[in-house]
RNA sequence: GCCUCGGUAACUCAGCCUGGAUAGAGUGUCAGCCUUCUAAGCUGAAAGUCGCAGGUUCGAAUCCUGUCCGGGGCACCA
C-alpha cells in the first residue's frame, strides 16, 4: 500500500517539475498519529525551500494534480502542510481479514531467514545454584527472539550454555567435603549448595583453597570429577522441571566443561597469532588500542578463564551450524567480556566474528536498587515467583467460576506464564527493573491476563457461531477499522521485531491489538447482528493474529478463562 | 577516573534508531457503564518545564556537545 502512496507521489511531482527521488519520497511518507487524519500522509515542508512558496500551499498544489480513480484509496485530502491519503476501508477490511482467515499460522511470517541458521544462546543458568529471576529474562528474552527468528524462515538453534564449569565449583566442593550433608544434598540439592557455596564465599580463607580445587577438577581428579557430576546432573534435573513448566524447549544442552580439550588449542592459535602476551604470570591478550582493555586467557596457575571457554565455544558453534548469526541473550553487566571476545574472534581471523551479537538485557535491582547477588544469598528463586503467581490466578479464576482441580491448575499455570512472560517482555529489554512481586503479579490493565482474556472473549463468540470465508463488507464503525488496521500491522512489526532483536515491539503490539478488540467488542455486537458473516470472520482473524503474536512471545493462549 | 545503559504524568513505562500535525499507555485518584457475545472489561476527567544547559534545523522528547543524577562494568569470578 506504502508503494502505491509514493507512486502516486513521484507521479505528481513529475508534474511539478520536481526531481524528487523515489528513495526520497518514501523517507517522508509517514502513518498519521490518528487515523482520521488518513492511513498514509506526506509532508510537504521540505519542498518549501525549492518550491518558495509555503508547505500549504505546496500541498494543495500537488493534490491538484493527483488522479486516483484507479487505485486502493476512496479519498486524498489536504490538511494543512499535509496531504492525507485514505484506503478504501471495505476493501482493505475484506482484503485483511479474508488473507488471514486463509493463512492462519502462517499469517505475518516473512521469508528472509530461509536456509539459514541462527544461534540463540539463552537462559544459561549457573550449576549448584539457584534457578533465579535473573536468569528468567535471559531465558524469556532468548526463547522469543529464537521465535522471531523461525516466523522469518530461519531455522533456529536454542542452546542453553551451561555455567558448570569454573571456580565456582572449586568452593562449592570445597564446602561440600568440609560442611556437606549428603541427606540435605537429596532433600533439597540446589538448596544445600547454594549453602555451602555461601558460607565459603564469605569468608576469605578459604579463596586458596577453593582454587586450587577447581585447578584439581581441570586435571582430572577422581573426587572432584565425580561431585562435579553429581552437582551437575541434580541441578539439571531441577531446571528441566521449571523449563517443562515455562514450556521452553531448548534445541542443544552445552556447557563450559564441553571446552575443556579444545580450550588448549585456543591458546595455542592465540599464541601463534601473537595476541598472547605474559603479565604477571598470566596469559592475556591486550585489547587497549580498541579501548577494551585487557582480556585474561590464563590464570598464572595456569586454569582457564569463561573467555578461554567462550573463545572455543564460538569457533565449535560456526563449525557445527555454519550460523549466519549467532545471539547471545546476557545480561548487560557483560557488555565488555562480549566485545572483548568478538574482537579476539576478529583479530584471529575469523571473518564470521562479526555475526556474533550480545543482546543484552537490564537487571533486576532489590529494593535498594542494587544488583542481587548470589554469593551473598541475596536472590530470588524463579521457583517462588512462579508458585505465587500461579496461586494469585488461582484466586482470580475461582473467583468467577468453579473448576474441577485439573483444570484449574492447567488455567492457573498458563495465566501465570503469560503473566510473567508478558510482564518482562514489555519492557524495553535494556532497562533494569526493581523487582517488586506485587506489580509483577498484578492482572488488570497492560498485563498477560489481559491479553490472555481478550481472547477468551473472542472464543466464547466463535463458539456461539462458526465464521466462513463468506462475508460482505457494510459500513464500518470505527472500532472496526482500528481493529483491521492493527491486523494489517502485524506483518510489520513481527519483521521489525526480528531486524531489532526486541520482543518488547510485539508486547506492546500484542496489547494494542487486545485493546482495540476490546473496544470493537464493547461496541459492536457480533451474534444477531445484521453484519454477523463479517465481524465473525474479522474475530476469528483477530484470534488468529493474537494467537501467532503471543506466541512470538512464548506465551499460549486460554479458549476460556 | 575511564567505558556503558538509563533519566518522559504521583508511580511503572512506551515513543528516540529512521526529527514533523494536540507527547501516549497502564497503575493509582475521581465520575459513569453488567436482565444483552466472559466487568481480568468499556467510557470520561484530573495529572507532563520529556533531568539541566547549549547547538544543528523551517521544525527537537527524538540528532550533536557539555553537564548533573542513578544502574552496571573496568586482570586472575561468570
Amino acid at each position: 500500500m506504502k508503494q502505491e502512496v509514493i507512486s502516486i507521489l513521484e507521479n505528481s511531482l513529475k508534474k511539478q517539475k520536481l526531481k524528487i527521488s523515489k528513495q526520497e519520497i518514501e523517507k517522508f511518507v509517514e502513518v498519521p498519529p490518528s487515523s482520521d487524519l488518513g492511513d498514509y500522509a506526506f509532508p510537504c515542508f521540505f519542498l518549501a525551500e525549492k518550491m518558495k512558496i509555503s508547505p500549504h500551499q505546496i500541498a494543495i498544489k500537488i493534490r491538484e494534480t493527483i488522479k486516483y480513480k484507479e487505485t486502493d484509496f476512496e479519498d486524498i485530502t489536504t490538511n494543512g502542510p499535509y496531504i492525507n491519503f485514505f484506503f478504501n476501508r471495505k476493501n482493505l477490511a475484506r482484503k485483511v481479514v479474508f488473507e488471514a482467515i486463509t493463512r492462519k499460522d502462517k499469517y505475518g511470517m516473512g521469508k528472509v531467514g530461509k536456509n539459514k541458521k541462527v544461534v540463540v544462546e539463552f537462559s544459561s543458568p549457573n550449576i549448584a545454584k539457584p534457578f533465579g529471576i535473573g536468569h528468567l529474562r535471559s531465558t524469556i528474552i532468548g526463547n522469543s527472539i529464537a521465535n522471531l527468528c523461525e516466523f522469518q524462515g530461519f531455522k533456529s538453534v536454542k542452546l542453553n550454555y551451561l555455567g558448570d564449569w569454573g571456580t565456582q565449583f572449586g568452593k562449592i566442593i570445597l564446602g561440600f567435603t568440609k560442611f556437606g550433608s549428603e541427606k540435605k544434598l537429596e532433600k533439597d540439592p540446589i538448596g544445600h549448595m547454594l549453602e555451602l557455596y555461601v558460607k565459603i564465599s564469605k569468608d576469605k580463607k578459604y579463596d586458596e583453597e577453593a582454587r586450587e580445587w577447581f585447578k584439581k577438577l581441570e586435571e582430572g581428579d577422581q573426587k572432584a570429577v565425580v561431585l562435579w557430576r553429581v552437582f551437575r546432573e541434580l541441578s539439571l534435573k531441577e531446571f528441566e522441571s521449571l523449563y517443562k513448566k515455562m514450556g521452553i524447549v531448548f534445541d542443544v544442552y552445552s556447557g563450559e566443561s564441553d571446552y575443556q580439550k579444545q580450550m588448549k588449542e585456543v591458546v595455542k592459535i592465540l599464541k601463534e597469532k601473537k595476541l598472547l602476551k605474559e603479565s604477571e604470570g598470566a596469559l592475556v591478550v591486550d585489547l587497549n588500542e580498541y579501548n577494551l582493555g585487557v582480556a585474561l586467557i590464563q590464570k598464572s596457575d595456569g586454569a582457564t578463564l569463561y573467555m578461554t571457554r567462550d573463545l572455543a565455544a564460538a569457533i565449535d558453534r560456526q563449525k557445527k551450524y555454519k550460523f549466519v548469526k549467532m545471539v547471545y541473550e546476557v545480561g548487560q553487566e557483560q557488555k565488555l567480556h562480549f566485545k572483548q571476545l568478538f574482537k579476539i574472534l576478529e583479530l584471529m581471523g575469523y571473518s564470521w566474528a562479526k555475526n556474533c551479537v550480545h543482546v543484552e538485557h537490564g537487571l533486576y535491582l532489590d529494593k535498594d536498587k542494587k544488583k542481587f547477588a548470589t554469593r551473598k544469598g541475596k536472590t530470588i528463586l524463579m521457583k517462588e515467583v512462579l508458585d505465587k503467581t500461579i496461586s494469585l490466578a488461582k484466586k482470580e479464576i475461582q473467583k468467577r467460576t468453579k473448576l474441577n482441580k485439573g483444570e484449574l491448575e492447567k488455567r492457573a499455570l498458563k495465566i501465570a506464564i503469560a503473566s510473567i512472560f508478558y510482564g518482562d517482555l514489555k519492557n524495553n529489554r535494556k532497562n533494569n527493573v526493581v523487582f517488586d512481586l506485587k506489580r509483577f503479579v498484578s492482572f488488570e490493565g497492560d498485563t498477560g491476563p489481559y491479553v490472555l482474556y481478550s481472547y477468551a472473549r473472542a472464543s466464547s463468540i466463535i463458539r456461539k457461531d462458526i465464521p466462513t470465508k463468506k462475508f460482505e463488507v457494510s459500513e464500518l464503525f470505527d472500532q472496526e477499522i482500528d481493529l483491521v488496521t492493527r491486523l494489517l500491522n502485524f506483518e510489520k512489526v513481527a519483521f521489525d521485531a526480528h531486524t531489532s532483536l526486541n520482543p518488547s515491539l510485539i508486547a506492546n503490539y500484542s496489547y494494542q491489538l487486545a485493546k482495540s478488540f476490546n473496544e470493537f467488542y464493547h461496541s459492536c455486537p457480533v451474534i444477531g447482528s445484521e453484519e454477523i458473516a463479517f465481524r465473525l470472520a474479522l474475530v476469528e482473524a483477530f484470534r488468529i493474529v493474537l494467537r501467532n503474536s503471543l506466541k512470538l512471545l512464548g506465551i499460549n493462549v486460554l479458549e476460556e478463562m
